[in-house]
DNA sequence: CTGTTAGCGCGTTCAT
DNA sequence: ATGAACGCGCTAACAG
């Protein structure tokens, strides 16, 4: 009658096993990784022992030897409910997940301190690769970490002061496309919503409307522009605000789904027909009553593309070959963006 | 001078600081611990020659030794996509990061044999508890777990089959009482739409729903239900089918979000002034144009509640009181739900 | 106050 | 084909 296992002792280890079976723990742990060079009665009886003990392998004593990684790579996001991030992360694990990665994911609420200190713990826990969405131009923590020979994707931002992989978004040409459309319909006064000046998609869309304003030869207006605001509530009290000037514009373009979805409410309560267009797709777009033009792009891909980049990566870094020049050459992926129109 | 330090090389460990400063590991290790019994003097010279090397502890080989967990906790969700979810798993990092530990989110797709190697791998990665939204009523995998001395704590849905701490919505009373308000409006033909039979939420949801008429002495019509969806495309196919009935229904019922997008969607196409009420407040849900009753709760709180939980339960494992009864009665909280109206 | 020994669980290296 | 020793980086436990 086998022994009855108390099983919240400590997990059964490989030991455990092989001496179940009457072997060495070598011997136990060839036979478990299919290692050749064992008799194949010998590894049925080891997997017979382990199955019966309940043994997995403990990953992370098998993380620690040398060589061997630790299987985890890190994500670090800004803002995990905005959903174009928990799509993201999706498809960063979906990517990783197949090639047999587990994924942390690390909030930072866009401070730039927590994002220092979760890079570096992530680095002090070994993770195998990191893809982050900077919230800042300072970098320098990233950089730091693929200096330490850890690879560093970047997603939706690109990389300041160093090199590394990354995956854009069409900033400027989505931009740029949408507030082409809305000057084709005939406005010539178009305000501009966005994030601070400080994210760099919220600038290098600024870029893209500025540049459509250009090309059909408006005047850039400062007092139409309006950058910082981070959630609706916010957006909507700054398109007020641009829908009660003396000459009030007659569209907005925002630069993403926040101000977007503030400044519909804004022209709602105004009563007026402002036209109004803005980056990110989102649900229910199409049911608002008000005609929208929308800058849509596949965010699960922005993250399954990071997550292809940062694989690739993964399966260079064996050999000895650790120069990072030698890598192989940086890749920079860029998505494209569409327009959509709704409600008409 | 000093030697140049390739920074590409392995991470400086803690006796390339001892020995720098001329000292033992151990005394290094005590130093930058803050143990006492080190000479200030020295724990300062450590301390420095820490700094100069960019010293950081190895979190894994500090988590092999027994006693020190990892200070990972697992997060298993279906669908990250969803903002429920996304909303918990932001809750439940808020908190757990305040305590030092890092989450893995892992998700399953609804998938019960991702879930089960799921889990397994979280333990193997030696987690130090895990918290989890089953996708089905198949828990052995986490009775594995928390027998294996990992605790364990379940968010909106019950334990079944083991004892654990959960975090419940009170999805009966939500239900019950929006059905009990389309029923004071006037209304008796109320069909019913929700998730598959085998998700708890959705049944539980259903029962209320159902207490609600009986209350009210309407009898159940199996023919206004239906059950199995999943997006608002199939939530929208089986509206149009209730529409669509001899006798309609005046008013819809849905057991979440997803579904009650696609009964408005439905209600909206078919021209009729069906009444809608639902599980799960979004945004937007103010300007559909549509007058709405939403069984609104706070999921971040859900999460939070849940990491509060779990800390609570990694605080007091350490002891030997391995016994599962003897680490406290399991927790069971209900969040509170409320009614919201819209679109009037 | 500081150093030495030992071992967490696994896998690589070298013997047998 | 199998086993014994060694070490990954860190830290309790016991010297000194």
């Amino acid at each position: 009658m086998p022994e009855p296992r108390l099983p919240a002792d400590s997990p059964p280890t490989l030991r455990d096993v092989a001496q179940r079976v009457g072997v060495s723990a070598m011997t136990a742990s060839r036979a478990l990784r299919d290692d050749p060079g064992v008799l194949a009665a010998t590894r049925e009886r080891v997997r017979a022992g382990a199955d019966e003990l309940g043994y997995r392998p403990d990953e992370v004593a098998r993380g620690l030897r040398p060589g061997s990684g630790t299987g985890l790579i890190g994500l670090v996001v800004t803002n995990l409910a905005n959903p174009f991030y928990s799509r993201l992360a999706l498809g960063v694990d979906s990517v990783m997940a197949g090639d047999g990665f587990k994924t942390v994911i690390g909030n930072t609420g866009q401070d730039l301190d927590s994002e220092r200190e979760l890079v570096a713990d992530l680095v002090a826990r070994r993770v195998d690769g990191i893809i982050a969405v900077p919230a800042a131009a300072d970098q320098r923590h990233l950089a730091a970490a693929a200096a330490d020979g850890v690879p560093v994707v970047l997603a939706s931002r690109p990389p300041e002061g160093f090199e590394a992989d990354c995956v854009l978004v069409d900033d400027f040409g989505g931009a740029r496309a949408a507030t082409a459309r809305l000057i084709t319909r005939g406005h010539r006064r178009i305000g501009f919503l966005g994030s601070p000046p400080a994210v760099y998609t919220g600038t290098e869309r600024l870029r893209g409307y500025a540049a459509a304003l250009a090309a059909h030869g408006i005047p850039f207006d400062d007092s139409r522009i309006r950058q910082g605001q981070t959630e609706p509530r916010e957006a909507r009290r700054a398109a007020a605000e641009l829908l009660a000037l003396p000459e009030p514009p007659t569209a907005l373009f925002c630069s993403n789904n926040r101000n977007t979805i503030g400044a519909f409410r804004a022209i709602r309560a105004s009563g007026t027909d402002t036209a109004l267009a803005g980056f990110d797709d989102f649900e229910l777009a199409d049911s608002l009553g008000l005609p929208l033009t929308l800058v849509a792009y596949d965010s699960d891909e922005v993250g399954r593309a990071a997550g292809r980049l940062l694989a690739h990566r993964l399966r260079r870094t064996d050999p000895g070959t650790e120069k990072k020049s030698a890598l192989g050459s940086i890749q920079r992926i860029v998505t494209p963006t569409s327009l959509v129109e709704y409600g008409s």
